[in-house]
DNA sequence: CGACGCTTTGACAAACTTCAATCCCCGTGG
DNA sequence: CCACGGGGATTGAAGTTTGTCAAAGCGTCG
């Protein structure tokens, strides 16, 4: 198999990754109950299992001694989380909201799918993180508040695809992926209302009312 | 094989890449030269080829509509970079001063190694740059201007390990590496240098005088 | 020596944060 | 059913950090 093939597939099962990994881990595993706020698994500790949302909505985060804190990503159903390459969590990932979450031993895994099928499972959720850490580095280093804003709640409804989009998360945990304060994400939440770029029904809920200007906002 | 030994042996050969890598990559592909500021490949090309540093330094960039540039990383000697599992580069490669590149078409390595010592390079390539990009989340996220440069002076440091630490960037470079500005990145470092913390030299060059008291100020 | 590019410094402006007060939504209990 | 209470969200005012603009310094290379 040449090289091009295999990076070719490697795409393909990208797009399939939901279906595959729940063929895949289907049946496998435990399912666990996390209440809000509870912690699925620390930061630095050993990671021998894989996990997989079947509902709620999961973050990662990372805090620094002071007790600042950057959330690395959200998880929202049938995504897979804490795929750690070199078997240390590097982030701690806790349940946003309460959830119920596939718990599969990776050695397990591993056993029944076999080498290819779990390497290309372990290999595309990495490659998602990767990519998703570093559109976050470019939101991060060089967008300014109201870009950073715009791009989330942009990225939010791309996801979800529906036309009222719910915000699972408060304004702390928005601030704290975005590396901003509540204060500030909610005064360009109003910002974006003013200028009917988008509406909010309630804190959680919001629909876009005109979606090339808030492409534009999110550069 | 089961999952415990598969992640043992990734994290091994995390520590003997770069042993590991020329030993596979060694007489293959072509070796390139590039001048300073020249392009090596550009953001959403095709990526076939993988890339290794022989001499000089590598730093990746996206670039904003605007001009705004966010710096990936920087790769040095024996490091490798513009592995993309995806088959298209996310960032853009430039060198960062006259560079010696070894160039090697990937479907080329992948025949020549074999599935397996292939998926292992890849992999341990795509795993380095998920570190490097998390660590950057918190610093881009959660640090303050101080606090970025002493990260960043430390790492330099940790990486190469020598009393007097040459930077090979300039500080527009490393000001699109933190975040910051120019400015902001030249105060910061004579603060650190009426604090005792670090001596330069020259401009391109400094030494620690106070390690602990850096790793304290970078958190 | 002089010109050019990069860095440093200063003064000021803008962006964002902090602190504090108020508001609003929602659930609870009278 | 309505008053009450609490947590999160919004708003305002003031403060801090960082960015911007401009000038001066420094080093290097013709």
């Amino acid at each position: 198999m040449t090289q091009t093939q295999s990076l070719d597939e490697a795409t393909r099962l990208r797009g399939e990754t939901k279906a595959a990994s729940s063929d895949i881990m289907m049946g496998m595993g435990v399912r666990m109950s996390f209440a809000k706020d509870e912690e699925i698994y620390g930061q630095d500790e050993d990671a021998d299992l894989i996990y997989r949302v079947i509902s709620g909505v999961v973050r990662t985060t990372r805090i620094m001694s002071d007790g600042r804190r950057q959330i690395g990503g959200f998880y929202y159903s049938d995504e897979m989380f804490g795929v750690e390459p070199d078997g240390r969590h590097r982030f701690s990932a806790e349940a946003l909201c309460d959830c119920s979450i596939l718990v599969v031993k990776a050695s397990a895994l591993h056993a029944v799918a076999g080498d290819g099928a779990f390497g290309r499972l372990t290999w595309a959720a990495t490659n998602r993180e990767l990519d998703r850490a570093q559109d976050h580095l470019l939101l991060l280093g060089r967008k300014t508040a109201a870009e950073r804003v715009a791009s989330f709640l942009l990225d939010l409804s791309t996801r979800r695809a529906t036309e009222a989009v719910t915000l699972p998360m408060g304004r702390q945990d928005m601030a704290d992926y975005l590396g901003l304060t509540i204060e500030t994400v909610s005064r360009m939440l109003t910002q974006l209302q003013s200028a009917m770029v988008v509406e909010f029904a309630s804190t959680r809920s919001f629909r876009i009312c005109n979606r090339s200007a808030l492409v534009r906002m999110a550069q």
